[in-house]
DNA sequence: GCCGACAGATTTTTT
DNA sequence: ATCTGTCGGC
């Protein structure tokens, strides 16, 4: 076994060798923070300070987790690597819930209950307490819940601090919707955290039996942690507080879905006398990105001072694109990747990043039209297609017959003649009758002989599938519940269908990769876009600052800095989520390794309609040393069109986002006024802020 | 219970 | 512009 110690920086090292008591890594963009928690990994196992088994490490996504196991895989070997305990929150919420059922409120059989599925449970709650959807949306009072689950707020506590009419319908609808959770025997993302919590401090045996059993934690992507992850945490937590929370206040991006930053702020309060370590060495950018991207988050107050810096000294200027139209953004975007690929780069290296993931289609038309290969993460997740859900309540029903949702999903996408009102039905009499949901679908008391006959594939195929299911590799399963069933030849006469049997014939292929139900059903569940995302240098990738997290690539296009976008519409009148939207801006920018350019355009289309755009403010905070600005043949033709000789001074009726022409500098955007001073980006110039009533 | 036509929202980010 | 949910007629 190779020596955990060697080819690491000093500061790594010394994070990689504290191995007792709490410890903080305060690891910053590039720095080298997944080498740190597996080389520290490995370092417990190789000096025999820990066994294997006595190691939790949870991590962000379920891709990180796969990483993190191949790289310590890489330094300990795999029989080792196999048995620590790896994996997100969520995955290790489920493990306890699944071990520990019988203190917990569900069976052991439970349903992963999705955001999409809780959005119908909260609306079914809503119809039968007669609160129309007009007025509060089931998408919006559904996060009024999760937030108040993230925050862990009881339902009585939510109803008593109701401020608005909107909370308080929400108020009313949660304990119904706990309820309808309790019926379908399913915990929705919120429970997969909070659940395993209280079963943990409400059983001191079952606490302990864990605390003797991973003596040693670590955790990533700590500043994204919610306040019941941190409280499951420290009820892990031994006496010993081996703990290792490694995380960067300045990549703190989840605050809208209850994170705090304050945990990883408030971790030498919590846990005197820990070791801090500082990592700040940049191995991943050139130095005008790190430059860039250091002066843009130093603005926020609310944080660490710290600051990267690289051994790289050289490296292209950080590109500013303008650009007129979101469309000619990304006909501009296309031709500088087209550019790069045709310069010997992979298509693999490129990346475009956006805010939102409405951002999205423009790149993808333009890229489908130039034939470069790309790749859309996020968005319509793959487990999220009607197909693959339905098909996966299927299966679901082989593992739990009481499966209310699985069986109305289905019942809807297959069987002429059922509504909401049979199902009702149906689930009264399962209910009065001790028996399953598909046992009632046989019962002549239930359902008419031609009705019954209508479920008869689907009741025949999960009784087969049910008799192998123990000994036959699940693909197969899956494909003889999919036909047996006669879901796959419901799929023949449908808009797209060869789109969706391919999608089910994928899903297939995954399946086989499994031998038991339960595990696959609750991976399906848990698994992220970003999880999929094969590590194929063969395509560009687009996808969400969010989703960018952790992931670094040669050239970035990070598009769309404007307002009302980066930052977020949502976000402007609000401090805190004006620095968490510089923070995600920040992330997006150190994703790049070598080249970065930042976008903009004019105009951009919104609902159909054109809207005019200005630059983001954050542009004004790029350092002119290491910035420049491409004007996008468009705009300097519009820009020639606008000069102004010496009138640039007059600052009567500029205004932000126009294109203006300076006598020295030439063409450039106004991208901030304040007072008489004015802010712009000019071609071959960078970012100059000039004042206006000094004389040209 | 089903289907088509229309109205209305949608766009912040995700395990 | 597109998608989703609701409503009315069958």
């Amino acid at each position: 076994m190779q020596n955990a110690l060697t080819s690491l920086n000093e500061k790594q090292r010394e994070a990689v060798a504290a191995l007792h008591g709490p410890v903080l890594v305060l690891a910053g963009a590039g720095s080298g923070k997944t080498r740190v928690l597996t080389h520290r990994l490995a370092h417990l196992i190789g000096t025999k300070t820990a066994t294997p088994q006595q190691l939790l490490a949870v991590t962000f996504t379920n891709k990180a987790a796969a990483e993190m196991r191949a790289r310590v895989s890489a330094l300990v070997g795999e029989a080792a690597a196999r048995q620590m305990a790896l994996g997100t929150f969520h995955g290790l919420g489920v493990r306890l819930l699944r071990a520990q059922h019988k203190y917990a409120p569900r069976s052991a059989n439970f349903t992963i209950v999705d955001t999409t599925d809780s959005e119908r449970l909260i609306r079914e709650a809503c119809t039968s307490l007669n609160i129309s959807p007009q007025q509060v949306t089931p998408r919006n009072i559904r996060s009024m819940i999760s937030k108040a689950k993230s925050t862990q707020t009881s339902p009585e506590a939510f109803a008593a601090e109701v401020q608005s009419p909107i909370a308080e319908a929400a108020a009313r609808v949660y304990p119904l919707y706990e309820q309808l959770l309790a019926q379908n025997d399913g915990y929705d993302f919120d429970d997969l955290i909070i659940a395993p919590l209280q079963l943990l401090a409400e059983h001191e045996a079952v606490r302990r039996r864990y605390q003797q059993q991973w003596r040693w934690l670590s955790v990533d992507e700590y500043q994204d942690t919610n306040p019941p992850q941190d409280a499951l945490l420290k009820l892990l937590l031994g006496p010993e507080q081996n703990l290792c929370a490694v995380g960067d206040d300045y990549q703190a991006i989840y605050s809208w879905r209850g994170a705090q930053v304050d945990h990883i702020l408030q971790f030498e309060t919590q846990f005197p006398g820990c070791t801090t370590i500082y990592l700040t060495q940049n191995y991943r950018s050139t130095s005008p990105i790190l430059e860039a991207a250091n002066q843009i988050i130093a603005v926020n107050e609310d944080q660490k001072h710290k600051e990267l810096w690289t051994d790289e000294k050289t490296g292209e200027a950080v590109q500013v694109l303008a650009v007129t139209s979101d469309r000619a953004e990304a006909s501009s975007v296309c031709t500088g990747v087209q550019d790069a690929i045709e310069a010997g780069g992979a298509a693999g290296e490129c990346a475009i990043l956006y805010r939102t993931n409405a951002q999205s289609r423009a790149f993808e038309e333009e890229l489908m039209l130039h034939n470069i290969p790309y790749q859309i993460v996020g968005g319509i997740r793959f487990y999220d297609r009607a197909e693959i859900k339905d098909a996966m309540a299927i299966l679901h029903l082989t593992v739990n017959p009481n499966s209310a949702l699985a069986l109305e999903r289905i019942t809807k996408a297959m069987i002429v003649g059922v509504g909401l009102k049979t199902i009702a039905r149906i689930k009264l009499y399962a209910r009065e009758h001790k028996m399953s949901l598909i046992e009632a679908l046989s019962d002549d008391a239930v359902l008419t002989s031609r009705l019954q006959a209508s479920y008869a594939p689907l009741t025949r195929a999960l009784a087969e599938a049910q008799s192998q299911l123990k000994d036959s590799p699940m693909g197969a399963t899956m494909e003889q519940l999919l036909k047996g069933s006669g879901y796959l030849a419901s799929l023949k006469d449908v808009e797209r269908s060869e789109e969706r049997l391919e999608n089910i014939a994928e899903l297939i292929n995954v399946a086989a990769g499994y031998t038991d139900a339960a595990s696959f059903i609750e991976d399906v569940a848990l698994m992220s876009d970003i999880d999929q995302t094969t590590d194929a240098k063969d395509r560009v990738l687009c996808m969400t600052l969010h989703a960018a997290k952790g992931l670094e690539f040669e050239q970035v296009w990070l598009v769309g800095c404007e307002e009302g976008l980066l930052p977020h519409r949502n976000s402007i009148d609000r401090p805190a989520e004006l620095e968490e939207e510089r923070r995600l801006l920040y992330v997006g920018m150190t994703r790049a390794k070598r080249q970065l350019t930042l976008s903009h355009a004019s105009t951009r289309t919104l609902h159909g309609e054109s809207l005019p755009q200005a630059p983001s403010r954050f542009l004004a905070d790029l350092p002119e040393s290491v910035t420049q600005t491409d004007l996008a043949g468009e705009a300097t033709a519009a820009a020639l069109d606008d000069t102004i000789t010496g009138g640039l001074w007059d600052l009567e009726g500029r205004d932000v986002g126009e294109i203006v022409s300076h006598p020295q500098f030439g063409p450039g955007v106004i991208i901030q006024i304040s007072g008489s001073l004015i802010t712009c980006v000019f071609e071959g110039h960078g970012v100059k802020t000039l004042d206006a009533s000094m004389a040209a």
